[in-house]
DNA sequence: CCTTTTGTTCCGAATAACGAAATAAATGTT
DNA sequence: AACATTTATTTCGTTATTCGGAACAAAAGG
């Protein structure tokens, strides 16, 4: 391995929360000597990931083009995306479209509402896969052995009024999506959010993409959610054929 | 600068072009050893840049993120995104908008139309500044001693059949589009495709964008294009304003 | 005018990258 | 089943490159 790549990429991970950084405050951040930090720019500037604005600097026009070429060859997000155009019909809710990396749940596609109350995801969006129904529908259907050692590993950080912070609590919650094939979360990833979420599989029967609903928390009654599910499950079965998934026999959970 | 984080990073440019790639595959490509080559992959690995997939690599998630981001952040993005949609309803054709990133123009929003006959662009791509409409535009109207010296250096290589190869050629038309404001091209960068294209310009009086109006060759007549023209005006207007641009002194060109 | 802050260049020391070759793993062939 | 072949991964001594303190330059502030 790479060890200056390694440093220099991590460099530039810090403008996924800033937008905009001086030389002085990256070396703030890093505390990594000016000299380094200013060297590692250089390169970043001189391949268009990051150019310079000024005084400071800001992540370059490659990464669009990257950005969208992935987006674009996501197999998943082509399968689903029609589908989740047509469930956003029916429900007149937002849908999210979330894979798993590593242990991260990633939001790769959204379909938003017309509703005047709307719940703002972002496309490229990053969350642990304990907090939110879409990401957790990820961790309930993946294999036993990984969840086990995710499970024992993890380290539940509040990030909204209602995350879940239990182990055991989490434990079961992922016991009852696994029954009932559904999940669903109240102000754990944002506060006043509520979502259902459901699986998708693909031809080997793995999980692949969580399929979520997301509106106002309010308006995500019982009653509601009830009705939701069984669009939620219909949607999810087309995009799962969609992938080769063949039948209900949930292959070794 | 560092060379070793250049050289990864320029490995990485190779999946644009390949959706997939092997170590093998890239060692041919690149003509480097194979451990350097090795290496390097290894610690776009580590960066979430690449991801395996079986045998072959290809790019990782984290770009998606970086990608969103920096849509996101694109003021120009922003302001014109509305508008586009706007006019997109109003002439029934796909709409795009162009920024310059150096020495190429790169699409950074397009809204589709529903016409069954469509040109197909995808946001990130990149072109020379000299083929097609919305990259001449922003070539038209830059300053015009970058200009000179862009004209004076720049190789034309085609890439569609009536894309512009003739410098004298290129530059009658560069002056025609200052004079009237707007430029037309035909199967320049895609065979059967046409465009037309005006200038979007910032509080400083500086072009920072192109906005375009996107079609199959055969619809666009002269007589359609005359049409298009004043409501291409129009809607670039409106987003020049929302971006500070004052009044029509177009500022030294 | 001097002080302070921020960006950039220099250069010797030390480390981290390099790449040939060996090894391992997987695939194909006789 | 044994062998050949292709592709991926590890090892290791050499050397080019990165490293980072310090000096320098440029701009901003007092």
């Amino acid at each position: 391995m790479n060890k200056t790549v390694v440093k220099t990429l991590e460099l530039l991970q810090l403008f996924i929360t800033h937008e905009q950084l001086t030389l002085q405050e990256m070396v703030k951040l890093t505390k990594l000597p000016k000299t380094s930090v200013f060297r590692m720019i250089q390169s970043l500037v001189a391949s268009g990931f990051l150019k310079k604005d000024g005084e400071a600097y800001e992540l370059g026009l490659s990464l669009l083009q990257f950005g969208c070429l992935v987006a674009e060859r996501l197999d998943v997000r082509k399968a689903a995306l029609p589908i989740m155009k047509q469930l956003k019909e029916e429900t007149n809710e937002a849908v999210n479209l979330v894979i798993k990396d590593g242990d991260e749940a990633i939001y790769v596609e959204k379909v938003e509402t017309s509703e005047p109350v709307r719940v703002y995801t972002r496309v490229g969006r990053r969350a642990p896969l304990y907090a939110g129904a879409c990401p957790r529908v990820l961790l309930a259907f993946m294999p036993s052995e990984e969840q086990k050692k995710y499970l024992d590993h993890v380290e539940l950080i509040p990030i909204a009024s209602k995350t879940i912070v239990d182990r055991e609590q989490l434990k079961t919650v992922i016991n009852e999506a696994k029954e009932k094939g559904y999940t669903v979360s109240h102000s754990e990833l944002a506060d006043y959010s509520s979502a259902v979420a459901v699986p998708i599989f693909n031809h080997e029967g793995k999980v692949v993409a969580g399929l979520s609903v997301v509106g106002p928390e309010n308006r995500f009654q019982p009653s509601y959610i009830e009705q939701l599910v069984p669009q939620l499950k219909h949607a999810a079965e087309q995009i799962s054929k969609a992938l080769g998934f063949i039948g209900g026999k949930n292959v070794e959970l």
